[in-house]
RNA sequence: GCUCGAAUGGUGGAAUCGGUAGACACGAAGGACUUAAAAUCCUUUGGCAUUUAAACGCCGUGCGGGUUCAAGUCCCGCUUCGAGUACCA
């Protein structure tokens, strides 16, 4: 009988489970291991064939280690709360619960079919209270913390409030919204509400006025990373930036610790890269101006603190408190005109439109350090988020604000010796100073002259500091995260206002349910969809849930209405997965000290910039209060690559049904049109499923080639419109997850987007046919046999597991699977059939195809899984060669080769080079000069 | 624009420290078995030239240089493609 995959497959699926065969505790005997795979969003379509890649990749590797003694989790949930549901929610009325616990279901059979070994009984989902209690639980933390800039970490807001009613702000060096100066006597003075309002400056959970992406369109604020070229992620709506009241999460505050962490971790350089973009590191100078005849100052940022003498313009940013102190009554009206302009544009059309635009406010700011007189202008350059939303501007060396000098004629002053910049910028940090000062400020204090660019910098730094004109200063791109979404399908935030002033609700009244709405879109009034829930206040006597219909601002108050965001619920559930039933903590104190952190993250790059940052700055406010032992969430990463789809063509002849094959089509008028995947073959197609796909092809006629019709091919992304969706059902069915499995770490390397194709996978089948023809001839005739295995079978084998033992740990799967397919050629060619060797390679092969090698496991007389074997240990001693050939080169080039003995020396090797008469023929009779021996068994000749 | 990465047969891809390319698989061609098909097995398969044949020779890893006894691999200068990011001062 012939390999049965789809009877083993659905045995072992089910002995797995009645065995709890992947259940995993902790134990202390053991070593851990935790594997991770990104948790999936469940949507409406399923898993395609793309989706698996990852999670088999992390899978082999759970089983890898499992084999070699650890105690691995590898568990998996749902990130369930979304977009996508809520959407269908608002158009179809269908409760997102509802949608996705059907996609849940869906995904987990589509998963079970692959046979992956995770432990369902740690199974999360992020919009299930039990999980969602700890999402909320760690934002009422964050709301009570605040960042102590001293000793680098999180402290309890009490201690804020207490060193302000003793010291005032003074002695405060904390993360903060603004910087603000109040003594111990006026805060002491103050109302329970405006210190509550004054407090939200420094929580690491705040709400604050600020400009938000918001998008009009799905009704709710993104978040930077969520907005790309100025649409949304999702949808692709067009984004605009809006003033709203918004909970943030203070992440800037972690900036420094979020940078420095990644030199502890093992991911790849280009995320880390990535990461550090994102974070944007920049150390500079902050410089006051004063305003002329005025007792205003303005203090700017910048990177070239060298170039100060080439300042001859300065620069506010539109949204900048300044531009109303500054502007002159002269000027009124054109800055009027000039921000009203400016605020109608999206941050899309700003964007596009790159044209330089701006008005001078009419007002001189005095250089700092030659006394010179600039003028200050507005312009949307210019970001109000960034630095101090005010620039000096230094024509000569920046490329923006030289374009800006040349549209309103302003003076361009260069610095640095031999530079040209009539036509553009230098932009450059090299070179030599010059003109700093200039002669006609040569009494000057600062001379740099002659100095480089890098030492200018140092020295003006250092002019600056001393002389009280600003300090050093270092700058982050990273911005706080905006929390707050104007969505129903999300984290309800554990939040009551009274008087308009957030107090969070009882730590011990968790989980603060999502309530029921009769409507998925916001109330006529504005108001979030959360408007429309009846039963959606607090009350603070009882400390329970009360009817919104009986506020009374006394007792009963009313609750947020807004959600949270998708990376609240996605931050921190490695940590839930350790002890995913603790209804007393996130994790207890004992799993979290077992398995510490992630081991190995596997998913998709995406999330560089998002969901990674997040959840490490998530996790470190957790370390800070000592609810996670690790700093770091996620110690290796590996990003999978893309599954790019294959899509098919046919070609019809125009205006008739006659379809042309690829390569006649020349002769014809065609029109290439897409052809389910699904009915081609190796790029054939079955043209008699074709005829039964749609009415309209039933008489369609073929003009084919060599009796076939060969269909043209794209590589595309995978979705339904390309018809080139492969479902992994489909593949399950027809060759066996174990195939499946295979093929998909055969098709390259884990971390390269790739096309599915699949012309290849017959090999991997075959492959496996092979193995279970070692076991059973054509009658179903077990013929393993007890004999002692040869020399080659040992070597052979040892080969084998040496390059698993070396390749699974650095990912190299596909180099593992050929390596597979070498031993079983070369056992077969030696017809071995001893259970010594098979032995080995079953076990070796089981992370791979764990069906077939458990029914082979069992067949070979085993009681236990497979998945309790022990990897083998593999002998040098068997795969040292007796002789080894080396290759004689000369000039570069191989000319003959020699076998000396395994252990000749090399002076024996030498000699004998000098010797041959072959030496004689390809060196043409010279004098050999030198004898090159490698240890690559090449022996190279010099003359 | 900036940052990072990639480029190898008809195709996907191997080549770990620079060690003498193209592993493995697909596809293709030919053959064996078979009434036939499926399945299985065997042979050939980078290019060029030469030869009855075996063998050998030359050229070959996007392009142009360089270092080295030896370069797909290292260095310099380009080309093309991909990813991320974008007025961050």
């Amino acid at each position: 009988m012939a390999y049965n995959f789809n009877e083993i497959e659905k045995k072992w699926q089910q002995r797995w489970k009645d065995n709890n065969t992947y259940r995993i505790t902790e134990d202390n005997s053991k070593e851990k291991y935790y594997v991770l795979n990104m948790f999936p969003y469940p949507s409406g379509a399923g898993l395609h064939v793309g989706h698996p890649l990852g999670y088999i990749a992390s899978d082999i590797f759970a089983r890898f280690k499992r084999l070699q003694g650890y105690n691995v989790l590898n568990p998996m949930g749902y990130d369930a709360y979304g977009l996508p549901a809520e959407q269908y929610a608002i158009q179809t009325g269908q409760h997102p619960a509802i949608t996705t616990e059907q996609n849940t279901k869906r995904y987990r059979e589509q998963l079970d079919k692959i046979g992956f070994s995770f432990d369902w009984s740690r199974e999360i989902k992020t919009c299930d209270p039990e999980y969602y209690h700890w999402t909320q639980w760690a934002f009422i933390k964050m709301f009570n913390h605040y960042y102590d800039n001293e000793t680098k970490c999180c402290k309890p807001i009490a201690e804020l409030v207490e060193k302000l009613s003793k010291e005032g702000s003074a002695s405060i060096n904390a993360a903060c919204s603004e910087e603000l100066d109040i003594t111990a006597e006026e805060w002491n003075k103050m109302s329970e509400k405006e210190q509550q309002d004054t407090l939200m400056n420094w929580r690491i959970a705040f709400l604050s006025e600020t400009m938000v992406n918001w998008c009009p369109k799905l009704g709710t604020v993104l978040a930077n990373d969520e907005v790309i070229d100025g649409v949304s992620e999702r949808g692709g709506y067009p984004v605009i930036q809006k003033k709203m009241k918004q909970w943030c999460l203070r992440v800037s505050a972690y900036s420094q610790r979020l940078l420095d962490g990644l030199d502890r971790i093992n991911w790849t350089e280009s995320l880390k890269e990535t990461q550090r973009n994102w974070i944007g590191r920049s150390e500079g100078t902050e410089m006051q101006f004063k305003v002329k005849d005025s007792d205003i100052e303005f203090t700017i940022f910048t990177t070239r603190a060298d170039t100060i003498f080439g300042v001859t313009f300065m620069v506010l940013a539109p949204e900048s408190e300044l531009v109303e102190k500054l502007t002159t009554v002269q000027q009124k009206n054109d800055v009027d005109a000039y921000l009203d302009r400016t605020k109608k544009r999206t941050e899309r059309e700003r964007m596009i439109d790159r044209n330089v635009t701006g008005v001078f406010t009419g007002s001189y700011a005095i250089n700092p350090i030659t006394g010179e007189e600039i003028p200050v202008w507005i312009s949307d350059y210019v970001l109000s988020g960034y630095g101090t939303g005010a620039i000096m501007a230094v024509p000569a060396h920046d490329s923006r604000d030289y374009a800006f000098a040349k549209h309103f004629g302003i003076e361009i002053r260069p610095l640095i010796e031999g530079c040209d910049v009539s036509e553009e910028s230098f932009d450059a940090k090299e070179g030599i100073m010059t003109n700093s000062p200039t002669k006609a400020f040569a009494n000057c204090k600062l001379n740099l002259n002659g100095l480089t660019v890098k030492e200018a910098i140092a020295k003006t730094k250092e002019f600056v500091t001393s002389n009280k004109l600003g300090r050093v200063k270092v700058n982050y791109r990273l911005r706080d995260a905006i929390f707050s979404r104007q969505r129903y399908w999300g984290e309800p935030f554990p939040i009551y206002y009274k008087n308009g002033t957030p107090y969070t609700i009882p730590e011990e009244c968790l989980p603060l349910e999502l309530p029921e709405v009769e409507k998925f879109l916001p109330t006529e009034s504005g108001e979030p969809p959360l408007g429309h829930a009846k039963v959606w206040a607090w009350n603070t006597e009882k400390n329970c849930i009360a009817n919104k219909t009986d506020i009374d601002n006394v007792t009963i108050f009313p609750l947020e209405l807004n959600t949270m965001p998708g990376f609240a619920g996605s931050s921190a559930y490695y940590l839930r997965y350790m002890d995913p039933r603790n209804h007393n903590a996130l994790v207890s104190k004992e799993a979290d000290k077992y398995w510490q952190n992630v081991d190995l993250y596997v998913g998709g790059t995406e999330h560089a910039t998002g969901h990674l940052i997040y959840s490490r700055f998530w996790n470190m406010f957790l370390y800070d209060i000592g609810a996670s032992v690790k700093e770091e969430p996620f110690q290796k990463l590996v990003n999978q690559g893309m599954i790019q789809g294959r899509s098919n063509f046919v070609y019809r002849i125009k205006e008739s049904n006659k379809f042309v094959s690829l390569n006649l089509i020349k002769d014809y008028d065609v029109t290439p049109l897409h052809v389910d995947v699904n009915i081609v073959s190796n790029d054939i197609l079955d043209t008699e499923a074709f005829r039964n796909l749609r009415p309209e092809y039933k008489d369609a006629e073929f003009i084919l080639e060599d009796g076939k019709y060969v269909c043209g091919w794209a590589i595309e992304k995978m979705s339904k419109s390309m018809h080139n969706v492969v479902n992994p059902d489909v593949i399950v069915d027809k060759y066996g997850a174990d195939t499946l499995r295979m093929y998909e770490m055969f098709l390259g390397p884990i971390e390269q987007s790739k096309p599915w194709d699949t012309n290849g996978i017959d090999g991997c089948h075959r492959f496996l046919r092979k193995i279970w023809n070692m076991f059973f001839d054509k009658d179903d005739n077990f013929i393993v046999k007890d004999d002692a295995p040869t020399k080659e079978e040992l070597k052979s084998i040892h080969k084998l597991i040496k390059k698993a033992t070396e390749d699974i740990p650095s990912f190299s799967y596909n180099t593992t699977v050929s390596a597979f397919m070498i031993c079983a050629n070369e056992l077969s060619s030696l017809k071995c059939n001893k259970r010594a060797i098979l032995e080995q390679f079953i076990i070796v092969l089981a992370p791979f195809a764990p069906h077939v090698c458990e029914e082979l496991w069992e067949s070979l007389g085993h009681t236990t899984s497979v998945c309790d074997a022990q990897w083998p240990l593999y002998n040098e001693d068997y795969l040292k060669e007796d002789t080894i050939k080396y290759t004689i080169s000369f000039n570069g080039k191989a000319r003959f080769t020699l076998e000396f003995a395994a252990d000749a020396t090399n002076q024996e090797i030498e000699k004998c080079v000098l010797e041959n008469e072959n030496s004689k023929k390809y060196i043409d009779g010279k004098p050999i000069k030198k004898v090159i021996i490698v240890p690559k068994k090449i022996v190279n000749v010099v003359i």
